[in-house]
DNA sequence: CTGTTAGCGCGTTCAG
DNA sequence: CTGAACGCGCTAACAG
C-alpha cells in the first residue's frame, strides 16, 4: 500500500485538531469528551494509523520490554520457565526480550550490555555455567534496574531469586528410598561446582544423616556427565565385593544408564537394587523397569520470577531498601517401579 | 549509585564540546580527530555512560529488533527453532521479542499487532491451528514490513517461508519400509486438516502408488491425537482377519502406543509387523525394540527464516517485487530396530 | 474540554 | 574537523 508511516500528526490534522486532542483521546484521557474520542478512534483506524510506541517510550522513559538471559533455550527445562514466565508478562502488557548466553561468559555480559541498551524495565537471567563473577549484575543493580535471577543463582549477590529445591527433594528421595528397605544407598551427581548439583549433594548427605546410615565414600561419584559414564560407573561399582542396594542419580539420563547396565548384569531392580532419577524426563516411564524420578516445575519457576521481577518495577519508587526473596519451588517426587519395593508393581 | 541517566549531553558538557561531538566520535565518525575519539570514548566510560537505544531508533526509525510469534514455546522442536534462529540473529545484532500465540487466533492477531507497535524490523511466525484468516500478515506485508512463515504456514499468502519436508520424507519412510519386505502398510495421522499431516497423508498415499501397493481405507486413520488412542486402533486393526505387516505413524507418541499394544498382544516387531515414527523423540532409541523415525532439523529451520528475514531486511529498498521463496528442510530417516528385516539388528 | 509549547536523547543537516 | 539547530513521534505541563 503505502510507504509513508502516518502519525498522530496526520490524524490531527485530517480532523482539524491538536496532536494532543489526539494522543488523549487515543489513550482513554478523562478530559476528552466521548464524541471526540470515538471521532479520533474511527480517524485513525481508517488512516491506518500505528502508535508508535518508541517515541512514546522515549517520553516516558520506559520501554514495556523485559530481558531474559538464559544459558540454552532448547531443554525442556529452560523452554518451560519462558513459557511459565510468558504466561505472567503477557497479560500484563510486557513484551520478553529473549538472549541465549550459551553458557559462555562474555556473552552473558555483552547480553546484559544489549538489554540495558534497549531500555529493559527489568531483567530476569538465569547464569551460564562459566559465571563466577557478577559484576555484570551488579552493574544492572547499580543503575537501579530490577533483577531476578533463576534456576541458576549466586550467592555472591543479594537479589530476588527463584529455585527449584534441590535441597530438600533429594533428602525427601532418599528418605523414600530408606523407606522402601534400602540402606546402601550410592550417588551418582553431575559436577557439584554446580550450585544444583551441589544441593543435592549436600540433600543426599545429609540425608544419610537423618535416615542414620553410615556414609561410604566409594558410593559417592561427583562430576558424572553422561550415560556412557554412568554405565561404566555402575559395572565398576558391581565388580567389588561391598555393593549398594540403592542408586540415586542426580538426572533420568544417568540413571538410565544405570538401569541399562544393570538390566545386563541380571541385577534385579527394584528387588536387588533401587535406582532413583531426577527431572522426570518424558522417557522415565517407559524404561524397563519403569524409573522413579523428581519432578522440577520450571513453569512455576518462570511464573514466581516474572511475579517477583513486576512486582520490583512496579514498586520501583516506593520501598527502597526492601528485603529480597530466595524462593524455593518444590518438585514432586515421582514413584514408580525402580523403586518401588514394598507395594505392588503400579500400573 | 546514581538514579540519573547519564546522556550525551553529560558527557559533552565534561568535556566542554558539543554533543554532536560526543554523537560522533561514539560512532566512530569519519570526520572526527582520532584523538577526540578517544578523549571522549574514555570520558564516556568515565561517566558511566549508557547509550539510549530507544532515542537512537526513534531518530533513525529502526529498532534492531525482530519478532517471532509462535503456537507455544515448551516444545522441543519449538525451542530448537529458537534456537537456531538466535544463532543467525544474534551475530547480526538483532533482538529477538517473542510472543506466544498458545495456537489461539486472537492471541495471534493481537501479538502482529503488538509487535508492528514496537516498530520491530521484521517478523517471524509458525501459525496457531486456529488460524485460517490471514489478514493480519497482509496488514504486515502491507506496511512493507518483512515477514517470514516458518512451520506451519499457510498457502493463502504469497510470503517467503521455510519448512520441514514432511511430503517427500514421508515418501522415503514408505519406500524405506517397502524395501524391507513389507507390503500392508497401514497409516495412523494426526489431523490432516493440519498442513504437516497432510503433507504426510500426502506422501503416504504417493509412496503407495510408486511402490505399487495397493491403497486400503480400513488402514488408513486420520485425527489419531494421542497414545491412547492408538493403543485402541492397534487393538482394533489386530482382531481383524486382515491384517497390515506395517505400521507408518505421523508421530513418536502415536508409534509408541502402537509399539506398546503390539508388544502386549505378542505380535513381534519387526519380525511380523514393522513399526515407523516421526520425529525422532528422545525416548525412540529406548524403546523395545528401538523405534525407526524421521528426524527433523528445527534448528536448520530456524536459521534458514532468520537469514531469509534478514535479506529482506537489508535489501528492503532494492528489490521491491522480489520472489517469495519456499525453502523445505530435509529431515532424516533414523532407521533402527522396529522396521529392520532384512540387515541384522543394529546396536 | 481542548490547543500551545516544550522537551525525551540522539543523529544529522547546515554552517563555519 | 567541530558547533548550532532542528526534528524523529509522542506526551505532559501549562494555559485558556
Amino acid at each position: 500500500m503505502k510507504d509513508e508511516k502516518i502519525t498522530i500528526k496526520d490524524v490531527a490534522n485530517y480532523l482539524n485538531v491538536s496532536t494532543s486532542t489526539v494522543s488523549r483521546a487515543l489513550t482513554d484521557h478523562h478530559s476528552i469528551s466521548k464524541k471526540t474520542k470515538l471521532k479520533v478512534k474511527k480517524a485513525a483506524e481508517k488512516l491506518n494509523y500505528t502508535p508508535n510506541n518508541i517515541a512514546a517510550s522515549l517520553r516516558n522513559g520506559k520501554l514495556n520490554s523485559i530481558g531474559v538471559i538464559l544459558p540454552k533455550i532448547n531443554s525442556t527445562f529452560m523452554s518451560n520457565c519462558i513459557f511459565g514466565i510468558e504466561k505472567i508478562t503477557q497479560p500484563a502488557g510486557y513484551n520478553l526480550i529473549i538472549c541465549q548466553s550459551n553458557e559462555n561468559y562474555e556473552n552473558e555480559v555483552r547480553n546484559i550490555k544489549s538489554l540495558l541498551d534497549s531500555q529493559v524495565s527489568g531483567i530476569m537471567i538465569s547464569l551460564s555455567n562459566e559465571t563466577t563473577n557478577t559484576d555484570h549484575l551488579q552493574t544492572v543493580i547499580d543503575k537501579d534496574i530490577p533483577l531476578v535471577l533463576f534456576d541458576r543463582t549466586s550467592d555472591l549477590l543479594d537479589v530476588d531469586s527463584v529455585v527449584n529445591d534441590d535441597y530438600k527433594s533429594t533428602i525427601a528421595a532418599i528418605s523414600h528410598l530408606y523407606s522402601q528397605g534400602y540402606k546402601k544407598i550410592a550417588i551418582l551427581s553431575g559436577p557439584t561446582h554446580i550450585y544444583v548439583y551441589k544441593n543435592r549433594m549436600q540433600g543426599y548427605l545429609d540425608a544419610l544423616k537423618l535416615c542414620k546410615l553410615k556414609k561410604n565414600e566409594d558410593w559417592i561419584f561427583d562430576g558424572v556427565k553422561n550415560k556412557l559414564e554412568a554405565q561404566a560407573i555402575t559395572q565398576n561399582i558391581f565388580n567389588e565385593s561391598n555393593t549398594p542396594d540403592a542408586i540415586f542419580c542426580t538426572g533420568d539420563n544417568i540413571a538410565l544408564g544405570v538401569l541399562q547396565t544393570l538390566n545386563k548384569m541380571n541385577i534385579e531392580v527394584p528387588k536387588t537394587v533401587g535406582v532413583m532419577g531426577y527431572s522426570n524426563d518424558t522417557f522415565s516411564e517407559i524404561t524397563q523397569p519403569t524409573l522413579s524420578s523428581v519432578e522440577q516445575h520450571p513453569q512455576d519457576i518462570g511464573s514466581n520470577a516474572a511475579s517477583i521481577l513486576l512486582e520490583s518495577i512496579e514498586n520501583k519508587k516506593k520501598a527502597d531498601k526492601k528485603l529480597h526473596k530466595k524462593i524455593y519451588v518444590k518438585p514432586k517426587l515421582i514413584i514408580r517401579e525402580s523403586t518401588t519395593r514394598t507395594q505392588t508393581y503400579l500400573e
